[in-house]
DNA sequence: GACTGTAATCGAATCGTTACGAGGAGATGA
DNA sequence: TCATCTCCTCGTAACGATTCGATTACAGTC
C-alpha cells in the first residue's frame, strides 16, 4: 500500500502526468473541465505531492535553517520571533535546529547535505571555516553575534551582531556614574567573542575615567546561573575590596544575586549588572540593571539579509545593532560620595 | 558552475556511480585501492552528497518535526531538551517548527508533504483530524497535552500528556489545607482542554471538602501575563469575598500578582497559585506556589514513543505523566483558623 | 582443464516531481 | 481552402542519489 503519486492521479483523472502537475502549479492554464476532473481525483485519492521529489527537481526547499547552541534559554524566544515574522513575508519556512552533538549526523547535516536554502547560525560550535565550506550561491549564511574577518571569506556569508563593545561601555559608564569605582567582571568562556567585547567596552569606560582596568579582577565562567554563583563565591574568597559586579550575561548575574543573598550582602554593598535583558531580569529581587539586546530586531534583520542573499545579492555588508541601558534596582546610586 | 555530483566523482575516480555510492555507504565492501581513489576524488572535488536525492530514493529523511504554537515561552525549553536527548540516541534530527500562520505554506507543509519521518505536535492550532489525515505508517505522530478519543482514530497517532486533573486536584487540596475556602479560578480559553481539566480537578478537591464549586467564580482568560492581570481586575471589581486565586498557568498568575501589588493586596489576603512551574515562578516576589509539570520527561517520552512508532509499532497506548506540588511563598497558611 | 565460489565492479531501473518542446484541435483572417 | 495563431495537452528528459541483479576476474578444487 503506497501513498498515491501524481501518476495515480493522472491515471484516475484520465490525463497525463504533466497536466496534473500543471493543475498543481498553475491551475489557470488548464481548461476548466480537465482541471475539475484532476482536482476531484486529487481529493478522492487524498493525494499530497511529495515535497522531497519537488525539492530535488527544482533544487530548492523553501526552508531555512536556524542553528542555535541550545534551544533552552529565554534568550532565543524573541530572536526566533523576529526571524519568523520576516520569513513569513518571504514565503519561507524557518526550522530551528539545536546543537549538533555529533558532527556527522546532528542537525548540521541539513546544512552539509543542502537540504535547506539558507541558514542563520548562532551556535558558535559551528566554525566559520565550516560555514565557508558549506555556504554558496544556493545556500547563503547569516552568522549571528560573531565578528567576521574584514574581507569576507565567502561572498555568501554575512552577519548581524549587536554592539557588544558599546554595550559594555554603557554598563561601565553607568556603574561609574552611580559611584562604583572598584568593579569586578564575570565573563564567559574565552572562545565567546561576545563576552570579550563586552569586557573590552566596560574597561574602556573605566579607563576613560582614569581607572586602570588591569587591576579589575576578572573571572571566566560559563554563562550559566550556577556558574555565576560559583564565580561570585570565588570573588568573595579572593577578598579584594569590590563594590560592583559586571556580569557578561544576565543568567550569570542571577547566580551572583543568589550568592550575595546567601552571604547577606545587599546591592548597596555590591551592585550587580547583567547583559542581555532576559525577561527574568525584570522579576528577580532586586530587579536587575542590565544592557538590552534587541533580539527580535536581530532576528528580523538576519532573516532580511538572508532573504536578499537568497535572491542573489552577494557580499552583503554585515550589520551591527546597538544596545541600550536598562536601569533597575540592582545598581543603586552610592549614597556618600567619596 | 554546478556543485559536484556523485557522477563527477565517479568520472574523476574512473569508476562507476554505484561504486562511489558503495564507498559512501559501506566502504569496507570496496577494495582498498579503489576506495582510496574514490575518497581522494571526493576530497578534491569537495563533493557532498545531496540529501534531498537520498531522501527521495530511500523514502526517509531521518528527521522528525516538532510543532509548537510559539517558540517563545520558557515552557518549551525543557520539553525540547528532553526530545533532543532521546532523538540523538535514535540517530534522528529533530527540527523545531513554529506556528503555521498560513496553513498553505507554513511549517505544516513539512508534515503534509512528508518531508519528515515523524512528528511531535504541541501546537493546538493543528487539529486532530488534520493529523489523522497526515499521519501514516511512514509518518507517525505523537500529540502532546491533548486528550485522544478512546479508540484511536489512527493507528499511527499516540499521545503524551500530563495529568491535568490530578494537578488541579493537588492545587485545590493545597489551598484547602492552607485554609483558603473562598477561591476563584482564572482559566484559559475554552478550547484549551488542559485548563478545563485543571479546573475540574481543582473543583473536585473542593467538592470533596464539602464546598460547592458552583459558587466559585471563574474567569476565562488567554494564558498571558497581561490577560491574567486583567482577569484579576475583573475579579476585584466583582467584589466577591475571595481569599485565593488558582490560575491555570503560571504566566497568568504573574499578572495576578502584579495587579494585587498595584492594589496593595498581599498574598496573606489573597493567595495565588499557578500551574506549570516555569523558571520565573521561583523568582517573582513572592515566589509562586505552583504545580510542576515534568516537561523534560514529557519530551523524552514523546520522542521515545515516536521512535517506537517509526519502527513499525502500531496503536501505542497514550501516556499520562503525573505532576507534583511546589509550595512557595504565595500561598501562606492562613493564621487564624475559622 | 573444466567447474565452482567469491569478491569487486558495473549498468540500469527507480524514487516522484518539474519543465521544455512538440503535437493536435479549433478559431481566425485572407 | 489554406496558412497562421491560440490554447490545451502530452511525452520525455532531467534532478542526484540508491539498489539489485548481472558481469568479470581470479583463486581454489577435483
Amino acid at each position: 500500500m503506497r501513498l498515491p503519486t501524481i501518476r495515480d492521479v493522472a491515471r484516475t483523472a484520465g490525463v497525463s502526468i504533466s497536466t496534473v502537475s500543471l493543475v498543481l502549479r498553475q491551475p489557470q492554464r488548464v481548461s476548466e473541465g480537465t482541471r475539475d476532473r484532476v482536482q476531484e481525483a486529487i481529493k478522492s485519492l487524498e493525494f499530497r505531492p511529495n515535497g522531497t521529489a519537488r525539492d530535488l527537481r527544482i533544487r530548492k526547499s523553501g526552508t531555512v535553517g536556524v542553528f542555535l547552541r541550545n534551544l533552552s534559554g529565554p534568550y532565543y524566544s524573541e530572536l526566533i520571533g523576529g526571524i519568523e515574522q520576516v520569513a513569513t513575508d518571504l514565503s519561507l519556512t524557518p526550522i530551528i535546529c539545536g546543537r549538533s552533538v555529533d558532527q556527522e549526523q546532528g542537525s548540521i547535516r541539513l546544512l552539509r547535505e543542502r537540504r535547506i536554502d539558507g541558514a542563520i547560525v548562532l551556535d558558535f560550535g559551528i566554525s566559520l571555516s565550516e560555514l565557508v565550506q558549506y555556504s554558496g550561491p544556493q545556500l547563503p549564511v547569516v552568522v549571528l553575534n560573531r565578528s567576521l574577518p574584514a574581507p569576507l571569506a565567502s561572498a555568501y556569508i554575512t552577519g548581524v551582531r549587536i554592539d557588544d563593545d558599546g554595550g559594555g561601555y554603557l554598563a561601565g559608564k553607568h556603574l561609574i556614574e552611580q559611584g562604583f569605582l572598584r568593579p569586578a567582571v564575570i565573563t564567559g568562556p574565552i572562545e565567546a567573542e561576545a563576552s570579550q567585547s563586552r569586557q573590552r567596552g566596560f574597561f574602556q569606560a573605566y579607563a576613560e575615567h582614569g581607572i586602570d582596568p588591569t587591576n579589575v579582577p576578572v573571572i571566566h565562567s560559563d554563562f550559566t546561573e550556577s556558574g555565576g554563583a560559583q564565580a561570585m563565591e570565588t570573588l568573595l574568597n579572593l577578598g579584594g575590596a569590590i563594590d560592583a559586579i559586571f556580569s557578561a550575561n544576565d543568567e550569570m548575574a542571577l547566580g551572583v544575586l543568589q550568592t550575595l543573598a546567601t552571604y547577606g550582602i545587599s546591592v548597596d554593598q555590591i551592585a550587580v549588572m547583567g547583559f542581555d535583558d532576559i525577561p527574568l531580569a525584570r522579576y528577580v529581587q532586586p530587579p536587575l540593571t542590565t544592557v538590552h539586546q534587541p533580539m527580535s530586531e536581530v532576528g528580523a534583520t538576519a532573516m532580511e539579509l538572508l532573504g536578499r542573499a537568497m535572491h542573489g545579492e552577494e557580499r552583503i555588508p554585515p550589520r551591527t545593532l546597538s544596545t541600550s541601558l536598562v536601569v533597575r534596582a540592582s545598581t543603586p546610586s552610592k549614597a556618600r560620595p567619596q
